[in-house]
RNA sequence: AACGAGGUGGGGUAGUCUGGAUAUCCCGUCGGGCUCAUAACCCGGAGAUCGGUGGUUCAAAUCCAUCCCUCGUUACCA
């Protein structure tokens, strides 16, 4: 299948932080890793993405840190897009070395005037063809102090529950009850980042994509697909397409984004919702790839070049769209972006929301042909997260390991079909006894045991090799060629590298079997020595085999492996069946032959990482500085505001606001609506009985409890938890890991006392 | 608790959509071999009632039902 048009679109990274190890397993390492082999085996490879940089998130960083929006992007761009390359992603160069015509990559940044005018127009046009619908909504608008209101989007905004009273309830969805209702109904809203801040509702006008007009194209696309898709995918398209498409409001009341491409002053402070623009990169940054690199490399179409990766040609063939992502990210890209695309040649063709959508033909642009979607990498059994810092970030791992040891690592281990987990003795073994001592360890063999013989013309292999006597070698190896091909077509990496390995560990035992390491001195030209010989000759071309097909997995350690067995040339430009071409004059490099790989200690490792972990603390600002996340930890989750880093002070006054009292416990029940929650009631020295939820039920029974006197909090304000109003709370020592115990008081003392 | 994912030798995994004969591979373990090679390599053995139960079928790890357990998200929490 030489010669296609293959698009690989990589999800957008978000800039608002540094990329950590399971961003790289889930969307960034498996697209590189296809680029890479597609080119090998001819086609033309159009590589997209780059930051997306709009959005409420980062202006929230942005306030936190005291520094514009557009710093807070450029600093993560400039540092995501450089750990990428470190890791071998092949983001450069932006044009192919073959040749324009090939292709090429572009990382781009969703901040690029050129990207917010493709937006604008897709805007205008998808509005002119009717496919918007315009709504008036009320959002939540806060007043601060000064004055200066703004919109808050419905997760900034807490409040009651209108159905359950519950407090904490979130501005459109009730996580106590499960209810969802309109944001306007929620009681008693509070902003989230600026609680004294005054909130009103406001109206405000708004454009929604009509996406209910695509759910029969769509329905289509996705059985056209049943085959191809794995289930994740199958699965979660499904969902979507069951529940019924709505219209989707593609607007928001933003002030960091793409303002609309409409005249008038009530459309000021509003921008073109991210889901509605962040997907559209995969579009824009072809075409900026043409503008920008294209037109100057010659590309015979010029600042056309981008069609032949976008639209379907006049012959009916499309070209190959694959889009590498998360789980979470499923909906948007077998969805949302098609009905975007539809839509957008619809437009193009000067049709309205009255007339049927048609599937993409001639001169279209093109729906995706796959979405290999991932699932999550874990972190030693947890979530990797950026609020718990329990993470392992890319650029600090680059700094210290073999790029190739985590791409090796992580392509063995890549959540294809469910979660996987990352940890370090797992890492050390996989890369010391399968990478190193399974394929670096024959490489090695064959050179050293090359470099013994006496040396001719072409290397000391050229002239003992007799072809007749390799032949079932050969035919293995072909036979591993078109398995590893045929995984990689399909999308399964972790098998089609274990099939490379396969072919390392085949190269061990005809070495084993051969023995030649007999014959090296001897003068003899017995049956044997020629037979053992030959064979020897043949793991030149077995490494020769390797280095070309562990290319795309393995770039560095190829390169490495290609200059020791004396080829020139870039490998990655080497024809991918160039693997099997028995006819490749053997060549040799004179000097003396080096590892491949160094072996790692575990010890080691995970004395520095430790060490790392306790620097990581002080150094939070310093968003390259490593965090190696310790024991999964479900307590804390994440907020949005999150307390500033450090030691904060405490007014005396302050203090003694809190009103702490003693109590006896009198009773303890069950929760009956929750799994952590005891329903506790304490004689406080009034005449009624207070509750109180605590959520002790892992580390005392309910009889364990009956008696003791505690510390409580006398004045927090009364808060309904799963429908028990709980009047306060007791304190408990918690050592952070599993001990959990309660404050009580030594000796006699009445009820009520206060504690201070 | 709601939703989602999953349970396969000691650990990790493939196979499950599309039913088929001795259930894959890696690590570990036991025994043997080799000594070229980075405590590396090669050969052989032991070890799994494929979470439980019931059903469909000539045939079930695979399909259906039900139960149990684990994990994730959200909730909750000293």
């Amino acid at each position: 299948m030489a010669d296609e048009h293959v698009l690989i679109c990589v999800a957008w990274p978000y800039a608002n932080g540094p990329l950590h190890l399971g961003h790289v397993a889930g969307c960034y390492l498996p697209p590189d890793i296809q680029a890479r082999f597609e080119r090998a085996r001819g086609n033309r490879v159009l590589m997209v993405s780059g930051s997306d940089e709009h959005g409420t998130p980062i202006t929230v960083t942005a306030e936190q840190k005291g520094i514009n929006p557009q710093q807070v992007v450029d600093e993560y761009h400039a540092i995501n897009s450089k750990a990428l390359l470190d890791l071998g992603c092949s983001w450069e160069p932006n044009i192919d070395s073959r040749g324009v015509e090939y292709g090429g990559s572009l990382f781009n940044r969703t901040s690029d005037p050129m990207h917010k005018e493709i937006v604008q127009d897709n805007f205008t046009s998808l509005m002119n063809a009717g496919l918007f619908e315009r709504k008036t909504t009320q959002q939540y608008y806060e007043t601060n102090n000064e004055g200066i209101g703004r919109f808050l989007p419905d997760r900034y905004v807490e409040g009651i529950c209108p159905s359950c009273k519950e407090d904490g309830a979130r501005g459109d969805q009730c996580d106590a009850c499960g209810a969802t209702y309109e944001s306007t109904e929620l009681q008693n809203p509070v902003s989230k980042m600026n609680p004294q801040a005054k909130i009103e509702i406001r109206d405000t006008d708004h454009f929604f994509y009509r996406l209910d007009l695509f759910q029969q194209a769509l329905q289509q696309h996705a059985s056209e697909r049943q085959t191809v898709w794995k289930s994740n995918v199958r699965a979660m398209t499904k969902q979507w397409l069951d529940m019924g498409l709505r219209s989707r409001a593609v607007t928001r009341d933003l002030t960091w984004g793409i303002p609309l491409p409409l005249e008038g002053d009530e459309w000021s402070g509003k921008c073109v919702y991210v889901w509605f623009e962040a997907v559209q990169g995969y579009y824009s940054c072809a075409k900026i790839w043409s503008q920008r690199h294209a037109i100057d490399a010659g590309h015979p179409s010029g600042q056309d070049a981008w069609k032949k990766w976008w639209c379907v040609s006049k012959d009916g063939t499309s070209p190959r769209h694959l889009y590498f992502l998360g789980k979470d990210n499923i909906p948007f890209h077998t969805v949302i972006w098609p009905a975007l695309i539809l839509g957008i040649n619809h437009a193009a063709k000067g049709l309205t929301a009255s007339d049927s959508i048609e599937m993409p033909a001639n001169g279209d642009l093109a729906l995706e042909a796959n979405v290999p979607a991932m699932e999550y990498l874990m972190l030693s059994g947890g979530q990797f997260s950026k609020s718990r810092k329990h993470a392992v970030w890319l650029p600090s791992f680059l700094e210290r390991y073999n790029a190739d040891y985590l791409r090796y690592y992580l392509s063995i281990n890549m959540p294809e079909n469910h979660d996987t987990d990352f940890n370090w003795p797992d890492f050390v073994e996989k890369i010391n006894s399968e990478l190193i001592a399974a394929y670096g360890n024959f490489v090695h063999r064959v050179l050293t045991l090359g470099a013994r013989l006496p040396s001719g013309e072409r290397g000391p292999l050229a002239g003992i090799e007799v072809a007749e006597l390799t032949e079932v070698h050969r035919l293995k190896l072909e036979e591993i060629h078109a398995m590893i091909t045929d995984s990689l077509n399909r999308h399964r990496y972790k098998e089609a590298l274990r099939h490379v390995m396969s072919a390392a560990q085949y190269g061990n035992q005809i070495l084993q079997a051969a023995t030649p390491w007999k014959y090296l001195k001897t003068e003899d030209d017995s049956n044997e020595k020629i037979q053992s010989l030959s064979t020897l000759a043949f793991g030149w071309r077995l490494s020769r085999f390797l280095a070309i097909t562990s290319q795309p997995f393995l770039p560095f350690s190829s390169v490495k492996l290609w200059k020791a067995l004396g080829q020139t040339g870039d490998v990655s430009l080497v024809s991918w069946d160039d693997a099997i071409n028995w006819q490749v004059p053997m060549t040799w490099n004179e000097e003396d032959p080096t590892p491949l790989f160094e072996r790692l200690d575990l010890e080691v490792i995970l004395e520095s990482e430790k060490s790392l972990a306790t620097n990581a603390d002080a150094t939070e600002n310093n968003p390259i500085s490593a965090v190696k996340g310790g024991k999964k930890s479900k307590k804390d989750s994440e907020k949005m505001n999150e307390a500033p880093e450090g030691i904060t002070y405490l007014d005396f006054e302050t203090f003694m606001e809190v009103d702490l009292r003693v109590g006896k416990i009198m009773r303890v029940e069950d929760h009956p609506n929750a799994d952590r929650l005891y329903v506790v009631k304490i004689d406080d020295g009034s005449d009624a009985e207070r509750t109180i939820c605590a959520g002790l039920k892992k580390y005392y029974q309910p009889e364990e409890m009956v008696g003791k006197s505690v510390v409580f909090v006398a004045n927090l304000k009364p808060r309904p938890l799963r429908g028990v109003t709980s009047e306060g709370m007791m304190l408990a020592a918690d050592d952070g890991k599993d001990g959990v115990r309660l404050v009580t008081i030594d000796g006699d003392i009445a009820t009520g006392s206060q504690v201070r």
